[in-house]
DNA sequence: TTTCTGTATCGACATCTGTCAAAATAGATG
DNA sequence: CATCTATTTTGACAGATGTCGATACAGAAA
């Protein structure tokens, strides 16, 4: 998730489908904010996606995404405990952290 | 920040630092918790430092290394508002967000 | 000063990543 | 069916990134 996030362009678009209206957006919306072609944003939607961060889905022609909020709540939670200094070696050693403690 | 986390072998630095005694660790222990070389660990800790979630200070012959709590303070203030919808459109467009909303 | 230990920097290399144009797919509409 | 629009996938390419060995630097100790 924060290599996902690691990108400005992808940060960009998490923030824009979380701020718009509905707590979702069309694909077309969301392209119409960047300098960018639209199968490079199409790219960096399914990073998001692969990473957990937004889920999608179509409706007629077009594909509507949103933030899928427990994630979210996931970073804040590997966040939180580094930040009290408590650790979460077992968590991270993998390469997709589970929260189990 | 995000991009410097986005690697496993610097989350768990990072974490390493965060729960070692003291909340400081000496770079000759935490490279002991890795199969990497001396200079790649090294150049792992001054990225997490660049991106200003570490602090270092030199001690003699050893370098310990320690987190910047206002540093993940900042990531979570960033999180928070995506999860609640909120934009940070503005903070978002420019490389170094610089949290003023 | 010389040497030794811990750490950082340099240079090189293979791999990963962001980007685009072109082509493929999904669904609506004529 | 043919066509048109919205989106994804593919293939290619330049540039970024993680890794190492070799080297340089800093401070302690002989």
């Amino acid at each position: 998730m924060f290599k996902a996030l690691g990108d400005p362009v992808r940060l960009r678009l998490l923030s824009l489908v979380a701020s718009h209206e509905g707590g979702e957006a069309c694909v077309c919306v969301l392209s119409a904010g960047f300098d960018l072609s639209q199968p490079t944003i199409s790219h960096h939607l399914k990073v998001l996606r692969e990473a957990g961060l937004l889920q999608c889905e179509r409706r007629g022609t077009w594909v509507y995404y949103w933030v899928v909020p427990s994630a979210l709540g996931q970073l804040s939670a590997v966040l939180g405990p580094i930040d009290n200094g408590a650790a979460l070696l077992t968590a991270t050693t993998a390469t997709t952290a589970t929260v189990s403690a």
